[in-house]
DNA sequence: GTGCGCTTTGGGAGCGCTCCCACTGGAAGC
DNA sequence: GCTTCCAGTGGGAGCGCTCCCAAAGCGCAC
């Protein structure tokens, strides 16, 4: 048997009862609401404090139809992919800012099929005051569903094909290109990228990044070459990359683990980093501080962007219409570039 | 203007109006209840699609007294903790299971004063079926706050100083030992520890597991040199441990935060891994697998650990008492030792 | 003394669901 | 023929809160 209940939850009304008033004054002085005087005030708070009176906030939901949870929504097919530290470091962003709105933080992994249902489920039946959307790969039908939501959605990036109404990015396109321009400062001519998967906003954008730098500095860009954001795929992709062009001196990869990949493959080719094959990552997450050597890579604010995506979140539901927001990122060299 | 609702949102009352039902035969066939004919359940099924109805999650709480939410509490005062890619993997691991019993998953990260103070408002209004709480530390308030709260509690780990009624922990004493007795096993002698926070189980659980390997093995076992589980403190403490014990062998560090600190001071001292200091982990994270050399760990069972604590839960909120689970590490042998 | 405007108060009607219970009518048992 | 039973049904009373609104109380200008 599990924890018998010591004693029923107090009501409001035995609150009141207890205080010599009514119903709406006990719930009025609960609330800081105004038509109240201070001795009844008084009354309230002590026959709260006696009662250890807590409001059940589903009652208070469902009276104002409020629930006082925002969601957060992970999606993509392979859960592990939230076993990456960026959507950990989101999470702390966005949940300071949500403790600030005292609204409460759901997560939903939309991995399964189930979770996939329980998050359709979930839009559609107000469970929640709103929702942050992360990680949507092309022709996700969760874009479709937002859009169909009873409930503001703030997207973090930006789906492909589509712009949301309300989105928090990071300057992706920017980001990259100053990747790019930094190498080709070092005086790397042949520079080749590994992209992240093209059917993400984020490795697209990447690709673009590298490729106005690339045609800036009147120099031939790679055509894209495709990873999935592992380490492994990064390493892949530098494999083949020596094998078919052995004269590249530069690298840049759309994300640090794929970065890590490619210093891992470098190295094992007999050759030098950076003085041979010089590499810039993105993200700057630890593993770039940890690397052999430490990874030049472009650093985004990713607490901030949880932060930023949930304070838009507490903007809309309080009936404001803010601003999309994209952010900028900054290059972080280290010995790798 | 936030997303002027389409139309509102439909209720029971108007399916059952539309399928020529009472309130009562429509909630009884939505919930797959019995004493529904055939006739009327496909009435109903037939008005909820054209209405597009979804129940009221928060009504159908005041109702049962359920709320069809799990929270799970991260406690500690900083709140970067929870970047630790441990916990995300303990997440993937609940909300899995989670999932299956359809429950939402509620995340607090319990850092700052105001997020300890919602946590406690969330367990004494029960605004959530049950609640899994991890990484306490000695003399959290939160301890005592779960004694008193009025719905399940499940730790993850086991807090200092107490034994809880239901939890789910890894093997933290047998894990340790063993990583000594590999140590042992390879012909070192001089094999020096560098602890976790002593002020958590874990800390001290890993500590008792070196200790008793040493001795077993008729050793001295070297007093607890306390790091905090981060890199810089691993090489800190392995910086120390140089200057005092020269002679140094082989290492058991805490978690492979701190073993990777440790693997890089031994290098900056001009000593070899494994040939001059064996050197083991605990947890087995990514960090792990990408470490120079790669890190020999204690592999413990994260996701498992997050699941097994949902399912603990799950059957805690059914009414049943299931057991506390310890669960099992094994070595895993990669090159550092 | 009357009327106006203000704050303070409590009654009561929801919010949308579940669930107890009383009622119906037809099948089964005697 | 009667009672007994039970699947099927709908009415209605909650769950614990918010909030509208009418009424009461009171000071103050006229």
């Amino acid at each position: 048997m599990a924890e018998a209940a010591p004693r029923r939850h107090p009501t409001l009304d035995e609150v009141a009862e207890r205080a010599g008033v009514s119903r709406s004054v006990a719930s009025r002085a609960l609330n800081n609401a105004p038509h109240v005087s201070r001795a009844k005030r008084e009354a309230v708070e002590r026959a709260v404090r006696q009662l250890g009176y807590v409001p059940n906030p589903t009652a208070r939901a469902l009276a104002t139809r409020q629930t006082g949870a925002a969601a957060l929504v992970v999606s993509g097919e392979d859960p592990s992919i939230f076993a990456d530290p960026f959507f950990a470091r989101v999470i702390v962003g966005a949940s300071a800012a949500l403790d600030e709105a005292d609204l409460h933080l759901m997560l939903c992994l939309a991995a399964s099929d189930r979770g996939r249902k329980r998050v359709e489920e979930l839009l559609r039946s107000r469970g929640a005051d709103g929702v942050m959307l992360m990680a949507l790969r092309e022709d996700d039908p969760l874009v479709r569903m937002a859009d169909e939501a009873r409930m503001p959605v703030v997207f973090g990036g930006r789906p492909v094909g589509s712009v949301p109404r309300w989105y928090v990015d990071v300057d992706n396109v920017g980001g990259a290109r100053e990747a790019t321009e930094h190498l080709v400062s070092l005086g790397r001519r042949r520079v080749a990228v590994i992209c992240g998967r093209l059917d993400t906003e984020a490795g697209r954008a990447r690709y673009r990044g590298y490729r106005d730098a690339m045609l800036g500095a009147g120099l031939d860009p790679f055509p894209p070459l495709e990873g999935d954001f592992t380490e492994r795929s990064g390493a892949a992709a530098m494999a083949a990359l020596l094998a078919e062009h052995p004269d590249v001196d530069g690298v840049f990869a759309a994300n640090d683990n794929m970065a890590v990949g490619a210093l891992r493959t470098v190295r094992e080719a007999g050759r030098r980093v950076p003085a041979d094959v010089a590499v810039v990552g993105f993200d700057d997450l630890t593993v770039a501080q940890i690397a052999d050597p430490p990874l030049t890579t472009v650093h985004q604010p990713v607490e901030a962007l949880g932060r930023e995506m949930a304070r838009m979140l507490v903007a809309l539901v309080n009936g404001q219409d803010p601003t999309p927001l994209v952010l900028p990122t900054r290059l972080a060299v280290r010995a790798s570039a």
